[in-house]
DNA sequence: CCACTATTGCAAATAATTCGCATTAGTGTA
DNA sequence: TACACTAATGCGAATTATTTGCAATAGTGG
């Protein structure tokens, strides 16, 4: 009767705030979900997730807790084109991704002009007046697809 | 028994050739899709679009469509964040969508650099040297549902 | 330690999308 | 105009993605 392992990095303090700060109890499970998602430098699949988690969390529950992520502004959701939601953790930097749309590669980059981009579109629509959130991705080949 | 009727706009003619051009055959059902697609002004889910043309094609048809509308560039993926796929007609203008998470109003806006965005992400990439498509889109609440 | 309720597991429902295959209907050529 | 070739279609079924219900479990504050 092995027990489940807890989640053990270093930062499980740290992680343990983040979801308390964001009203969540700290559970084994959405504990291994931010480790998860934090610990990625790619969004990552559903169906990926809850198989890396599937000794804590089922795949139910990986959707209800990423959903509560996503309204507090933990994670956020990223499409890929690739037919279903991927996720990631969210750090500061506002970053956007470059996918190949062969293989699965995605990088990251920086530099979308948010204020900009917002101040354009203000100036194009008297609808809204107010942008919480936004969503930029490059598609394109990466090298070793383009050789191929 | 009356014949079901087919797409009569004046730019019937116009449709064919676009649908001609991109190597497909102009059938009624693919007439009436593009007809759907260019005379809309925001971008249509595919149920809707199954809906509207229930006479002409099916929804398993109007997907395959989709699909080849989409891989010659006729047509263009969106997210919107709705949860499902939409669709719509590829105008010359590169615009851009900003969506209210709230209700579904959707608007339009240009101006994302698309150019400046290219190169910006270029010089942060090794991985990548071509990017063929892109998507900007904003997220907020409208007018009207910022007041309630 | 207790009470309260968020979170979970599991099973089933629903929504979105894809696939197989026999039939139909555009298209180019004779 | 007729004919052959094959893209496109209808329809049903399969798959994949996501959501929901509910009883049981486990954090949290007192």
């Amino acid at each position: 009767m092995s027990a489940i392992p807890r989640y053990q990095g270093e930062d499980r303090k740290q992680l343990q705030n983040t979801l308390r700060d964001a009203g969540f109890r700290s559970t084994e499970g959405r504990l291994a979900l931010l480790a998860e998602l934090k610990g990625s430098h790619k969004p990552l699949p559903v169906e990926s997730l809850a198989h890396k988690l599937r000794a804590h969390l089922d795949e139910a529950n990986v959707y209800r807790a990423l959903e509560a992520f996503v309204r507090t502004g933990i994670a956020r959701h990223v499409d890929l084109q690739h037919g279903h939601a991927h996720y990631e953790f969210v750090h500061g930097d506002d970053h956007h991704h470059i996918v190949c749309t062969s293989c699965d590669k995605v990088e990251d980059f920086i530099g979308c002009e948010y204020d900009k981009l917002v101040r354009t579109a203000m100036k194009q629509t008297k609808a809204f007046s107010k942008v919480t959130n936004h969503s930029v991705e490059l598609f394109g080949l990466c090298n070793s697809c383009a050789k191929a």
